[in-house]
This record gives C-alpha cells, sequence and structure tokens, in this order.
DNA sequence: CTGAAAGCGCTAACAG
DNA sequence: CTGTTAGCGCTTTCAG
C-alpha cells in the first residue's frame, strides 16, 4: 500500500523543477510544449495525481463548489448531475454533502464548510432564516427550489405559483370543479404550493379541499386512502412521488385515472412510463443558473436580482382528463 | 466576505500556543479540563472550524472514506446513510462521489483518490476486473452489494442466490409453475440473480422465462407490457423499482395483483405502501460491515474472509398469492 | 502541561 | 522558459 507519487516524484523522473510540473499541471502558460508533454508522459506513467487537498491549501482560490441534497429525491439527482456538469464547464469542483434523516441540514453544511467551499449550493436544505443569513453573510449561498426571506442568499427557483396556477388552470378548463390538494406539509416549496392552490381555486369561486400529504409516495398513499370514499373529480399534489402513492391507493380501490379522477403531480421526476400529467421544473436549468449564480457571485460579477425565478411548465400526460368522461 | 479564523486566531484569542489548541481540538490527551474548557468556549466564540485540507494534509493519517453511489437509487441512499453513521461511531469522515448517467464511475473514483481517501467504498460502481484489482492494490477497497473476480478488494453483499432461491421456493410453494423474470440487464447483481432464478426453476422442473428488464420503473414497464399478452402466474423481477413499473403495466391492463398474478421484488427500498412481497437486503448491516472492513483494513486488524455474505430475507407483503385464486 | 520548529504537497511570486 | 523561495493551516515531534 505504497504512497500517492507527488509532484516532487514526477519532477525528479522528469528532471525537472517542481514549479515546472505545477505549471504543467495546472495547465498554465510558462512551459514549452516539448517540456509540456513530456512532463505529462511522465506524470501518467507513474499515476500522478494532484493532492486536492494541498492544492487547496496552497491556492488563493480553491474553486470549490459546495452542495448539499437529500439522497432518495429524483429531482435532487437531477439538480446534482446539472450542477456537476455546468461546474465542471466553468472550472470548479464541486463536493456532495449528504442530508439524511440522521444528518440534518446543519451538519451537512459544516460539513461543506470545513472543506472550505468557496460558496455553497443548498438543495433540500430546510435550514432556519437566522441562520441561512448568517451563512449567506460568510459566503455566497444560493438556495435552489425554494423561496426564503433571507436577503443575504441568491435563490433559483421555479414558481410555485405558475406551476399550481397551469395545473389549476388545466383541470378547471376540463371541467374540474371539485379539485382537491395533497400538500408537502412543511417540505419545501409546499406553503407556496398551498396557498398558490387556495388562490387558484379562489379564483373560480370553488372551494378548496386540503388534504394533508408529503414527501413520499407513502404520504401520497395515505391522503389517497382519505380521499378515495368523498373522491374530488381532481387532484393536485405536492409532488410526483405523492402522486404515485395516490395513484396507486386509487388503481387498486378500482379508481379509474383519469376516467374517474384526475390526478396531476409536480416535478416530472418520475420516470415517463408513469405518464403523470405533472408541472415541470428544468433541473438542468436550474441547475445551470444556481452554479451561474455562485460563480458570478465568487467573481465578482454583477448578479442582476438576488432570486431568479423560472417559469414551469404543465406537461399533460395521461392522468388527466374531463370528469364523466 | 471575510476568511475562516484559523487555529492561530483561537491560540490568540485563549492566550495559548496554536499546538495547545491543536490537542483540545482533536480531543487528544495533553491538556487540562480548564484549559480545555476556556479553548473550547473562545473556537465557539468565533467560529473557529478546523480547515479539513489542512488537516489532512499535516497529518499522517486522514481518516477519510471515500464513498461512490449512484444518485436515486433508494437502496443506495439507505446504504449512505448507514456509511455515514458507522464511519462516525469509528472517528471517520466520508467523501461522497456521485456516479450519474454522465459521470462515470471510474471519474468518481478518481476524484475520490484525489481527496487522498485512505479507503474506497464502493456502491454501484461498475468498473472492469483488471482496473478494480489495481485501484485494490493502491487502497483498501470494499465493492458493496456486488461479487466480483478481483481478488484485491473486499465484497459486502447480500447472496442473490440465496435471495432469489426464497422467492422463487415462495412462488412454488404457493403453487406456481409458470414463473418468470425480469432482469436486470448489466446492472449490478443481475446476472447473479438471472442465474440463480434459472437454477431456481431447473430445480423444480419448471421452465425459465427471461425478459430484458433494467434498473428503472420504465425498464420494468416495458417488461409489463411485454408479459402482459402472455402472463405468467409470477414475475420475480430484479429490483424494486423494476417491480413497480411491470405493477403499474398490470394494474392498468386490468390485471389483478396478486390475484392474477404475482409479483415479487427485490431490495425492498418502496416505501411500505406498496406492499409489494420482496427480497430485503439489511441496508444498514451492509454499510456498517462495510465500513468495518475498510477500517479493519486501515488499522490492520485482521480480516477474516475477502467476502462476506448476508442472508436476505423474504418479506412477504400484498403482491404474491397462489394461482388462480 | 506548554512552546518552538519542521514539514505535509502544493501554488505563486519572483529572480535567473 | 526555468528554478528558488515562501507560505497555506494544520499535526507532530521534541525540548522547556
Amino acid at each position: 500500500m505504497r504512497t500517492h507519487p507527488t509532484l516532487e516524484d514526477v519532477a525528479a523522473r522528469a528532471g525537472v523543477s517542481r514549479a515546472l510540473v505545477s505549471i504543467v499541471m495546472r495547465g498554465v502558460p510558462g512551459a514549452s510544449a516539448a517540456t509540456r508533454e513530456h512532463v505529462l508522459r511522465v506524470a501518467e506513467q507513474i499515476g500522478y495525481r494532484p493532492d486536492s487537498r494541498a492544492r487547496l491549501l496552497a491556492g488563493r482560490r480553491s474553486r470549490l463548489l459546495g452542495v448539499t441534497l437529500s439522497l432518495n429525491h429524483p429531482f435532487h439527482a437531477d439538480l446534482a448531475e446539472g450542477i456537476y456538469s455546468s461546474a465542471e464547464q466553468l472550472g470548479y469542483e464541486v463536493v456532495l454533502s449528504a442530508i439524511t434523516p440522521r444528518r440534518e441540514p446543519r451538519r451537512a453544511i459544516d460539513t461543506l464548510l470545513d472543506y472550505r467551499c468557496e460558496a455553497a449550493i443548498l438543495v433540500g436544505a430546510l435550514v432556519r432564516e437566522p441562520w441561512l443569513s448568517a451563512l449567506g453573510e460568510r459566503l455566497p449561498v444560493v438556495v435552489v427550489g425554494q423561496g426564503t426571506r433571507s436577503q443575504a442568499v441568491d435563490v433559483v427557483r421555479t414558481s410555485d405559483a405558475a406551476g399550481v396556477r397551469l395545473a389549476v388552470e388545466h383541470l378547471v378548463d376540463l371541467g374540474h370543479r371539485d379539485i382537491a390538494h395533497v400538500d408537502g406539509g412543511r417540505a419545501p416549496g409546499a406553503a407556496a404550493r398551498r396557498n398558490a392552490y387556495r388562490a387558484g381555486l379562489h379564483r373560480h369561486a370553488l372551494t378548496p379541499r386540503i388534504v394533508a400529504g408529503g414527501q413520499s409516495e407513502e404520504d401520497g398513499a395515505t391522503a389517497g386512502r382519505a380521499l378515495v370514499d368523498d373522491r374530488p373529480t381532481a387532484v393536485l399534489t405536492y409532488n410526483d412521488r405523492c402522486a404515485v402513492g395516490l395513484l396507486d391507493v386509487f388503481v387498486r380501490a378500482g379508481v379509474a385515472v383519469p376516467d374517474d379522477v384526475s390526478v396531476v403531480g409536480y416535478d416530472d421526476s418520475q420516470a415517463p412510463y408513469r405518464r403523470l400529467t405533472t408541472v415541470s421544473q428544468d433541473a438542468a436549468h436550474l441547475a445551470t443558473l444556481a452554479v451561474q449564480r455562485a460563480v458570478a457571485r465568487l467573481e465578482g460579477e454583477p448578479v442582476p436580482d438576488r432570486e431568479t425565478v423560472l417559469t414551469p411548465r404543465l406537461i399533460v400526460r395521461c392522468t388527466t382528463a374531463s370528469p364523466g368522461r
């Protein structure tokens, strides 16, 4: 189990100075093409890879972006993927820190700080406003997917109001008048969606009906069981996972979708196999914007607005139809 | 955006030497209880957190465990959670590196190496044997969840043979004779499960019927569409996600589960709401073992076997029943 | 128990 | 173009 080769090993074997190797490895000007190639080959030969810790320590910039995310959320996975590739394009590294039931956001963020990342991109991190603001004072912070009252951080999100509105309009256009909402409880964005739902129904002089839900399929199933007996003609759920749980209960109870009841999800995170009508948030776009925002702050470029709000799209698939069809 | 406080800042403010602060922060003997408390309070006051880069660089040990995982797999999320907590208990840190469609296992592992983690725990990383062996020569490697021909790495997994066998026996006991398998293609463990399925059916003089599947719900749905017309009485799928996709297609096609067809999943990764009969792998246990194994290698403790194989449990829920009930 | 001193592997000025 | 020289913030001897 021998130790990793160092810059010095490469230098020695290539017969040049460490500084030169450093220059070559970083790809900055200051070495002839011939030397460059030679050094690179030697490095390759002895399996040299720069020690990222040392590099981070020595450099004045770390070019490291810290990202929190909760595992097990398809939408977060999509965001992470986008963040990785946007960051790479801009020459930044990414370090992930997971939020799990036993590992709180605060803990995840602390880890990121210990790595001395230059900016933090927070996905799925529910932290209290004062703490978030304090964090925003220390380093550029971009919150993805949810709003915040804090003025110290950037926000990149999709408009919950617009998304819910699209969904409600779609259902109303189809002729639905009894539209229920399975909410997300304390989940990110849940409050905004709930409010938008209320507003949407009021706009059409309809009566809101909110059922407690959550983020998971199980929450959706629970809500489904609560709704199945006194069934509305349409249901808008907090997210796709929730919709899936609801659908499952409905279908098993012999309730046909979309014939007996229409269902609209949120996030477009489910594989298309379910053919769920849903409000789509463009994860790749959100990711790109979040990274751009963080980088802009780091590089002192002007950032137009603290908050960037994307407009979601409604994707009509096969779980919605006119009532009593 | 001021810089982070350093060890020196704490020392200055507490009126002691840097070395002492270091001792206190690491919690090693060498400081009086009074001093210890004082230093700790000062550190807390100025919001000091040790720089993990510097710590890693200076210490002879990094106590860092590198973990690959693919986002978007509930089973991996469970493993990650377990790894985090086991590592913490043993005084190790964890750094995650995601495998995504655009970020190959090799890339993810290289990142881990750049962080100079002392050992690697590979979950969901499909890499060729020679490369894996080469990696195993460099540092302790524990592969989780799948076997490998490589003799250079440790393996912690659940017996696919035993799991599939449990499932097949269960179905046969229920009276099924026409049992299909939706396989996992090239996914981890898919080959082993496929072989065990074949062996299981042969044991009972039944004819195997294998349908191409995959890891996702969509793959399961595709397989479901292929099976729905010439329906077996029972289906064993590569994993739960696959089972869910299959179920979805069946239920929509008016095929009742378990009345018309029984379905057995694998992983127990779905929320219980689906009431899926499935083969359960104990993620927490696997995680603990993987971490213990890695740590044992690092600390030169004896490791009994290269491979640890857990026995899975069959969890009978509501998707299996006798045929023609 | 405490302080001084030597690096860890790298980057970044600066001279040559 | 190339080599020299300082550190980055911390751990780790080793004397006081």
